[in-house]
DNA sequence: GTTAGCACTCGACAAAATAGAGTGCTAACA
DNA sequence: TGTTAGCACTCTATTTTGTCGAGTGCTAAC
């Protein structure tokens, strides 16, 4: 049995007739559809092939049929078309993203914000990871006893902090020393390679004060890595509108999964090495998504991947838009972030 | 008619009923208690006398009694024992506070975390205002043209960062000079000052750069408030498990009331200007949470209360259990604050 | 290959029946 | 006077039953 035109011309009509009802589509509501021109009859053998090749599923005898994720899958790599966004949605992503694109932590939420408000759909948003950044500025702080705070700067106008152990020996005009040479230089070296650098650097000067520069460098490279606390979440409450949650149980367990932003940083970890992503129902991992999908994209500068975000849904999510929305966003985040980092 | 010692007796068992069960309370589940050794009929009479003095509501006739917020007010202000914590219970909440408590961050994080965990209720965080630390350092570093990024931090290790405006003719080593001017001047200042002081300040060698010195001040200060989108919540999905919120739009409602942090915001700040406070339904402004109560406490280092925090449940939440937590954590809390702030 | 017709299946919904928890009231009792 | 047993009544929740309609698969005819 092939998959023809005709057939997949009906699967289409179902796929978009399920994504709008969340209810079974029976035969008489696709013969209804002029473009065919076929009568329920014949539409309900070509269903029945169609349930046979696993595009369709049936709830139980004499419901209508539901697409399967296979059909999903057909659905987004050949099927659809895609749309182009409206200016409804363009103004209600602008309304969102107004002011304030100075920092980066508001920019991250306003994006996530814009997305659900758009999509209707749960927005996760992962902030930029500075192992590209380079750096501009390190501050060491002497705070009571034995502690200092190290501050980081970096081109773009990041700024991470961390608590640090200082040895009793070293005094306040040397923690400024320290901050001072250090600054001179890592200047305008890439984050990530500051690790490596300082091994090599470690004569000199510096020499007898290699261990608690290792604590710096250490301090330094745990607060660059986006942990999954700062994974902006927005609109999980909007599954709870869908049918498909309507079930308080399904959505507690839904919920539960994102609150801990732990899955999502995963998720969109593994996700910023592509461009773009769609898991469609059981090709997600985690049990708790296998009745979502997950769409992804990946911002950058130049080359460089920066973060991912995307929007989870239900399997019958409006595909297109979604897609039309992150590729919007996607492009939007990239060209405001390379704003900041003219010099890479 | 009188509130006497039996009446008493009968509310005090009903509330304590129907936070276990949440289901109306009927005469005869009452007069199984041997305490008081009557018949339903008699505990009939009672709640009827109960129910016209305002402690007790009926959904209907016919089923059993619930009791109102005034009744709750009562129970909280001079019914309730106060139980200590379980070793159980504080297992829990160690479990949740193990590890990095150098920064405040994951502390605020951890807590939230801590108190939805031990209590099954909602729990929400607001980190410490700073108005009452003092200044240790300030850091201006030039990022691309016409910007910098001004660093501040605090005697107990706060960091604070903003990107500023800089006007084009101050160069770098200006912007160092300034840095280590205002470290100076401002060094050990409580942060809340700072605004006022450098106006008396303005004078001598930074005159003529007062107006760029307003917007790094003004920086500093927006900076330095806490706001909403710091706000830890944890366990806003523990509402699901109670019959209370088994619909799904009460449930909808309440989620995306929390989801936004403003709100919880609004009443942690008022919360601030006390130790303890409790809202019974009614008693909270927001529609949303009318049939919530709220318990929060503030944290404090010697005089100066730093942020609150508290448990958002159902009106029939186990008062007592919540507030001994609140309690055990508000020492935690301060303990851990003040051991970092030792020159307060 | 397409379609009309038909018997059949199944869930959704509504109406009816039933059970049970709880009440208020009255009259009797200590 | 306070307490209690008894009883009729109310109301909800649950179960049962019946009905409707959407949808199917199959067959026979076009």
């Amino acid at each position: 049995m092939e998959l023809d035109a005709r057939k997949l011309g009906i699967l289409k009509a179902i796929i978009d007739e399920y994504i709008m009802s969340a209810s079974p589509v029976g035969s008489r509501a696709i013969s209804k559809h002029e473009e065919f021109n076929l009568s329920s009859a014949t539409i309900r053998n070509e269903m029945a092939d169609l349930e046979e090749l696993g595009y369709l599923e049936q709830p139980h005898t004499s419901a209508g049929r539901v697409p399967s994720d296979k059909a999903y899958r057909l659905y987004v790599d050949q099927m659809m078309q895609k749309a182009a966004l409206s200016d409804d949605e363009i103004k209600i992503i602008r309304a969102h993203m107004s002011s304030k694109l100075d920092e980066v932590e508001s920019v991250m939420k306003q994006t996530a914000q814009a997305l659900s408000a758009v999509t209707n759909y749960t927005a996760m948003v992962m902030p930029p990871m500075l192992a590209a950044n380079r750096l501009r500025h390190i501050q060491l702080v002497p705070l009571r006893e034995g502690r200092a705070l190290v501050v980081i700067v970096t081109t773009a106008g990041f700024a991470r902090d961390a608590i640090i152990r200082v040895p009793e020996d070293i005094r306040t005009d040397e923690l400024e020393r320290i901050s001072r040479i250090l600054t001179e230089r890592f200047y305008d070296c890439r984050m990530d390679q500051i690790g490596e650098l300082i091994s090599h650097e470690m004569s000199g000067e510096l020499y007898e004060r290699r261990a608690f520069l290792c604590s710096v460098v250490e301090a330094i490279e745990r607060k660059m890595a986006p942990d999954s606390p700062n994974v902006q979440l927005s609109g999980a409450t909007n599954m709870l509108h869908y049918p498909e949650y309507s079930d308080v149980n399904k959505a507690k367990t839904f919920l539960a999964a994102v609150e801990g932003r732990n899955l999502l940083y995963d998720m969109l970890k593994r996700a910023s090495k592509l461009e773009f992503s769609i898991t469609i129902g059981n090709e997600n991992q985690d049990e708790t998504f296998k009745d979502c999908s997950i769409v992804t994209a990946t911002y950058q500068v130049g080359d460089e991947p920066l973060g991912s975000f995307g929007i989870i849904g239900p399997t019958r999510m409006n595909y297109s838009k979604v897609i039309s929305v992150l590729e919007y966003m996607r492009r939007s985040l990239s060209e405001m972030l390379s704003a900041d980092q003219d010099d890479e």
